[in-house]
RNA sequence: GCGCUUGUAGCUCAGACGGAUAGAGCAUCGGCCUUCUAAGCCGAGGGUCGCAGGUUCGAAUCCUGCCAAGCGUGCCA
């Protein structure tokens, strides 16, 4: 319809230029709107606006001229020029009610878009540190990852959803030496552990069933491990030298073979959660991609080298650094430490340029939006390797804050007291999980009150939008009671009866669909098909309450279930890209 | 200090490449179940769009300054 328009205003703009009214340099972006007000039509374009000041005319009297010049076709019955310039355009209604035999004919496809194109694009997402199961604030990365992925899928992408592994670095040390510990505690030591360590309940069960495998054959005496350790926060010291020494320590007594099985005991127990969480939750990676890989193939040696032949690499105090701040950066990072190990940003240069040599027409990085002053250093690394950082979008998704009635929830997985993703999935049900998480705009700071996403209340917008679907079809289980059969063929013929006003309204809000999930896929915005589900609902309801469906004009009675089919399609299609259930009964 | 993000109804939030009278949910108040599920519907109240300037036919939206909140500002990841 859109197009049509646009169409139609593209041709009485070439035959103005032809008259010379509007000089031919002119090309202006023709934007039709939807109108929010019936009185203003159906569809609205502000071009004779837009057009005025460089076209120098007024715009009204501009506007009739491009009325003048529309080609006359039956769709459009009428147009109206209103207000300072705006050129309205009332549309067939006849032509409203087709919108439920596309949907209808188009079932559980109907909807999904071409703007993408077959696009290869890759969608990074959670891509949490395997030091700990993932808790709430990854959750919302979670949700709404898979749902932008799901989204562009549906709009003709060929998606790719990847989680990068960061199991190589210190924090992992920090967590192999916590679970040794512990290890040591279940073969009888006694052990103080180190305030820096991890501190969750996970932690022992990694060592108890490391202890289970091992035995004591990983055991070595408590005062040969902290011999010279430098003291812990607690006691005066240093709690980052505490941890280093404790980690060089552990290294140092297990030998590199032990420490690897140490190492491997954690991180595939925790991975092993983490993926059977996401499972649950609905959500698949077609990669998993390990940060240690890119050590191992030197892959950072080769992205490194890349940045040194294009002349990026310097060294200074004995480290390697990288002049990002020719590139946009605030300051030049460094790669290569002076004693000699990577950073984690060299791995992802190493991890971006993996990337980009996987041939992707675009790349998309979800973060928590603690890491937003990291997209500068990215993006210039992509462009010192040759690429085009344009191809890369990076989208921040703000941590949930939570709430458990007044009082602010502290979380922090070192400490152990967090909430889980599981544990919210337990109290909340996956569907409450995810459709609160997309509901609001991911940059969006959210307040999250466990109490009232736990209490089980009518509040929650997810059931008002379920309950529309299950309401549709218990329709059609009365139909059946009574004894009556449905005829879509006469409900078609009959659509042209469908002229209440919640109605007409139902017909415009269906045939917004397709256009809608378009715009939240290319946007990368869940929250607005979220919005949109929940418009449908309410108009729905309203229709509900206003009329019966099972009249006893046959023609009028299958029209209005043709419609309401129509609405549980819809309904079912746009739950069903979310991942939430879309219930028969509740 | 500097940078990024945010500031819209009592609360939680939509609306932002400038567009017509700024919306929704929750909460509050008043109605609607002998009739397809009341997890619903109908109606009412509720706003200096953080503040102050500027740009123009028109600003919640763009520009400048200020105020407030969060985050960042590591040879951590």
């Amino acid at each position: 319809m859109k197009q049509t328009l646009e169409f139609l205003l593209q041709s009485a703009l070439e035959t103005l230029k032809k008259q010379g009214v509007i000089d031919p340099g002119i090309q202006p972006a023709i934007h039709i709107e939807r109108t929010r007000d019936a009185s203003h039509g159906d569809f609205a374009t502000n071009l004779a606006l837009s057009l005025a000041k460089p076209a120098k005319q007024n715009p009204r009297q501009l506007a009739e001229r491009i009325v003048a010049c529309l080609p006359v076709i039956p769709l459009v019955t009428r147009v109206e020029i209103a207000g300072p310039g705006f050129i309205n355009f009332f549309i067939d209604p006849a032509s409203q009610f087709e919108i439920v035999r596309h949907i209808l004919d188009g079932g559980a496809s109907f909807g999904l878009g071409t703007a993408g194109a077959g696009k290869r694009i890759l969608v990074e997402f959670v891509s949490a540190n395997p030091t700990g199961p993932l808790h709430v604030g990854h959750g919302r990365g979670a949700a709404y990852g898979s749902a932008v992925a799901d989204l562009l899928e549906a709009v003709g992408f060929e998606v790719e959803r990847e989680y990068y592994v960061n199991d190589a670095g210190r924090q992992m040390d920090i967590l192999t030496t916590s679970i040794w510990l512990r290890y040591l505690e279940i073969c009888g030591e006694v052990v103080p552990f180190p305030s820096n360590g991890y501190r969750g309940e996970y932690v022992r069960d990694i060592a108890s069933n490391l202890h289970k495998i091992v035995g004591n054959d990983l055991r070595h005496p408590v005062e040969l491990v902290l011999e010279d350790i430098p003291a812990d926060e607690h006691h005066g010291g240093d709690k980052e030298k505490h941890i280093d020494a404790l980690i060089d320590r552990a290294k140092t007594l297990l030998g590199s073979e032990q420490y690897e099985l140490v190492f491997t005991a954690g991180v595939d127990e925790i991975l092993t959660d983490i993926r059977d969480d996401l499972h649950e939750f609905g959500i698949s990676y077609q990669h998993w991609f390990s940060e240690r890989s890119l050590m191992d193939d030197s892959s950072i040696q080769q992205a490194l080298q890349h940045l040194d032949q294009a002349g990026y690499l310097y060294q200074d105090g004995g480290a390697t650094w990288f002049a990002s701040s020719r590139l946009g950066d605030e300051k030049d990072r460094v790669v290569v430490r002076d004693n000699g190990q990577s950073t984690y940003f060299a791995s992802d240069i190493a991890y971006h340029m993996n990337k980009l040599d996987r041939g992707f027409d675009r790349i998309i990085d979800i973060w928590g939006a603690d890491h937003h002053g990291y997209i500068p250093r990215v993006k210039a690394a992509i462009q010192a390797l040759g690429a085009d950082d344009a191809k890369l979008d990076v989208l921040l998704v703000q941590f949930a804050v939570l709430y458990r009635g007044d009082e602010k929830v502290q979380m922090s997985t070192r400490s152990g007291e967090f909430v889980t993703l599981r544990q919210l999935r337990n109290e909340v049900g996956k569907d409450a999980c995810r459709f609160f998480y997309v509901m609001r705009k991911s940059e969006q700071h959210m307040d999250f009150d466990l109490k009232l996403a736990t209490a089980k209340t009518n509040e929650n917008p997810v059931y008002y939008v379920q309950y529309a679907h299950a309401r549709i079809c218990s329709v059609f289980r009365q139909l059946d009671e009574k004894g009556r059969t449905r005829n879509i063929h006469l409900g078609m013929e009959g659509l042209a009866l469908l002229t209440e006003d919640h109605e007409s309204a139902l017909l415009v809000t269906l045939s917004k669909y397709p256009e809608v999930l378009e715009k939240a896929a290319m946007q990368y915005e869940p929250h607005q098909l979220i919005s949109y589900l929940r418009e449908l609902a309410y108009q729905f309801h309203s229709y509900y309450n206003a009329h019966p469906f099972l009249v006893d004009d046959d023609t009028l009675c299958n029209a209005r279930l043709n419609l309401i089919a129509a609405v549980r399609q819809v309904l079912a299609n746009a739950l069903q890209l979310l991942n939430i259930h879309h219930p028969e009964a509740m």
